[in-house]
RNA sequence: GCGGCGUUGGUGAAGUGGUUAACACGCUGGUUUGUGGCACCAGUAUGCAUGAGUUCGAUCCUCAUACGCCGCC
């Protein structure tokens, strides 16, 4: 089966809603935040791990895999879920934030047919098109494909935007033509910058060719003020459909996904929570944590109190100090284990404040702890 | 006791008779939003063993003292 998302409640004073998503592997809420398994893991964790911190669906990257370990391999191993033994839901990005990111000149490399790039391995000459993206998805067969979209940076100008929604809307209908993996569901994403009539435009045409749910993309990159990102997602709902799953791509900070699920936004992934752990930081409910500091050396509690995962229950701030000081890796694998049960337990609590009406005291509550100066 | 060499920040050390004493590590803080994993950015010696002298000016030259290493008695 494909993906299918039921709303089971709409918050009275916010666009903010709790739902459901059916998949290949479970029943599923929303608001969801999604761990980013890049190379088919996410990093440090074993998937008992991810599992423990009650995470739904994970995120896999289509142009890593594509190139290491390939496509075919996958396939030979009996696909994406076997090879990395998650028997859970795993949702592939097309590959165009990482391609874009690798493109050097925007005129030349970027082609309505697809883009060249070069292997951020050995620098070898590659081309990726929206048919060949899909493809690689169908053949490694996750559960969700995304289409291959053009992902500008926040600082284009309108009319580049304009002409990228418009690309980026083609290159929607060619990989919806070639899609072809019969139990997999295909989303489309909408870009346009901080623009409200490219948003519109953008939401409006992808939605005209039917996907199994819809992104919004081209926010969190670039520098992007927060006020952008919000103004993205604002002129992106209201044109999507109300019985299909809205995923804010990359987002992300915990306020920011306070602020997407206000604005009628579903899932979220981000590589933060591990990006920041490997760098010694921990997300606590007073706001983050850099473990290197001094204060933490003699400091023997828990990161949080209250937190219920395997970090919190067992080791102390003081220990993983040491570790992250140290360069031992169970650091790292530690404040990965604490910062993604952070992101899905604030999602839980969004949840609950939905049912219950309360989501605008819920984000007042949470400022105030977060950014409040009374640690 | 005599002779030689040395003494620069938390550490290893570069360096010059003349505005802010290199670099590295460490230390202190910060950054990180569809991941080119263990990175990046910033700060960190009002002072160059101590005292005296030469000089317009000394960490750099001279002398003495202390300490260290090596050799000789």
């Amino acid at each position: 089966m494909k993906i299918k998302y039921t709303l089971l409640k709409q918050e009275e004073n916010t666009k903010a809603r709790y739902g459901k998503i059916e998949t290949n592997y479970g029943t599923f809420e929303t608001p969801m935040f999604m761990p980013v398994g890049t190379k088919a893991t996410v990093k440090g964790l074993s998937v008992e791990e991810v599992k423990d911190a009650n995470a739904g669906i994970i995120l896999a990257n289509t142009y890593h895999l594509w190139l290491r370990p390939g496509a075919d391999l996958i396939e030979k191993a009996g696909g994406l879920h076997k090879f990395m033994n998650y028997d859970g839901p795993i949702l592939t990005d097309s590959g165009g934030f990482q391609v874009f990111s690798l493109v050097k000149n925007k005129k030349k490399d970027i082609t309505e047919e697809g883009v060249h790039f070069k292997s951020h391995i050995d620098g070898s000459k590659l081309f990726l098109t929206p048919e060949l993206s899909i493809q690689i998805q169908n053949k490694v067969d996750s559960d969700i494909a995304m289409s291959f979209d053009e992902c500008p940076p926040a600082s284009a100008s309108y009319e580049y935007l304009k002409n990228s929604v418009l690309r980026t809307i083609r290159w929607a209908k060619r990989g919806k033509d070639v899609h072809s993996n019969e139990r997999q569901a295909l989303f489309g994403i909408v870009q346009g910058g901080a623009y409200q009539d490219l948003r519109k435009l953008s939401a409006t045409e992808t939605v005209k060719l039917d996907f199994d749910g819809y992104s919004i993309g081209g926010v969190a990159n670039d520098n992007e003020s927060k006020e952008d990102m919000y103004k993205a997602i604002d002129y992106s709902v209201p044109y999507l459909p109300e019985d299909k799953v809205r995923y804010l791509m990359g987002v992300g900070e915990p306020i920011d996904i306070i602020e997407g699920v206000i604005r009628g936004v579903d899932i979220f992934d981000c590589v933060l929570p591990t990006r920041i752990a490997r760098h010694g930081v921990a997300f606590t409910r007073y706001g983050k944590i850099n473990l290197n500091n001094a204060k933490f050396k003699e400091d023997f509690t828990p990161l949080e109190d209250d937190c219920d995962c395997y970090t919190c229950k067992s080791y102390t701030k003081a220990y993983i100090r040491h570790l992250i000081r140290n360069n031992e890796m169970l650091g790292a694998r530690l404040l990965s284990i604490h910062n993604i049960r952070f992101l899905i337990r604030l999602t839980e609590e969004l949840r609950e404040a939905i049912k219950e009406n309360k989501i605008l005291e819920y984000k007042a509550k949470f400022i105030e702890d977060y950014y409040g100066k009374n640690k």
